[in-house]
DNA sequence: TTTCCATTTGCAACTAGTTGCAAACAGGAG
DNA sequence: CTCCTGTTTGCAACTAGTTGCAAATGGAAA
């Protein structure tokens, strides 16, 4: 997949095609990982003398209005962007160790065709990052001693004890 | 429901119980929508003099983190916040005319047993903000002409037409 | 090829949220 | 009641991202 796919995805949704929209198209479309917009920007200036962080966001914003780009926010204080590709896939983030894995795409097939049928409504669940805990941190996390029945809290709270 | 009914859950969690604390989440108590940051800051200015921006985010965050508290980003620009109260719900947000409807907390029960049997992942899948397309924003954009098959964006993207 | 103008960029100022540190203080121990 | 110490606050400086506006430019039309 070369980014000069899309670039004519853009002209013909009445975009213009920028030297900055095609180098920062071009740097995410090579990476095969999530990148954030500082990333992006140092990547793209390797190549291309300067380009204004402004540039950078609205470009990012149009990729991802126009599906081309998945932003992600992993809970580090930045998002981060990625190629969509299909078959596309959501991760697994736990809260507790920080541990990420994989889920398919159809992990949200029978929420999507829920929200059709019940609420017509058409969700975009693309691309999601689900927070909570892993195997190992369920187990070590075991003895919550919650003031209420539910599940509450996701385990990260750890008790403290004076002296 | 009153606030008070929490102040232990801070305790016997270890933590102190301030009168910043306290009047923050009175406040969100009371208020039963979502409230911003700075909606906060200004409700418990009123009644308690001054309230520093960083311990409005903390104890954000602490409540947050204890379960008390839900965040949620609707895509304004800033995090909202509300008191977790069971049974939850999570919002149907459309991308395009921005109407927000409700859906049931049960919405995400499959994914939840798919995540826990097959991926051994526990999920926190309190409260999420879904965006997509209501009913009606589905018909007007149903004349979408994505360049390849799949379901590409979210039909928020407008064909602009030259002169 | 040149003209033209809506779109896009760069810039600077702004907003939301975070962080490191010193001073204040909650609340347990004596 | 007083002391003590780890926690929390206020503050100021910082980061990520947004916005309004003037200058630059992509690309359609002539
Ligand atoms: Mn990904
Ligand atoms: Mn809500
Ligand atoms: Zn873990
Ligand atoms: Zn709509």
């Amino acid at each position: 997949m070369h980014h000069t796919e899309f670039l004519d995805d853009l002209r013909q949704a009445g975009h213009r095609l920028t030297p900055q929209r095609e180098m920062i198209l071009q740097v995410i479309c090579e990476s095969d990982g999530h990148l954030t917009a500082d990333e992006i920007s140092a990547r793209v200036r390797k190549r291309y003398s300067y380009l204004n962080k402004s540039a950078v966001y609205r470009a990012l914003e149009l990729f991802v209005r126009l599906g081309l780009v998945n932003p992600t926010d992993f809970g580090q204080g930045r998002v981060t962007y990625e190629m969509h590709r299909d078959p596309h896939h959501h991760h697994l983030v736990c809260r507790r160790c920080g541990k990420m894995t994989q889920a398919d795409a159809d992990l949200f097939a029978p929420v999507e065709k829920k929200l059709r049928d019940e609420y017509a409504f058409l969700p975009a669940l693309d691309h999601f990052a689900i927070f909570g805990l892993c195997q190992k941190c369920q187990r070590s996390g075991a003895e919550r001693k919650g003031r209420r029945s539910g599940v509450r809290g996701s385990g990260a709270e750890v008790k403290k004890v004076y002296r």
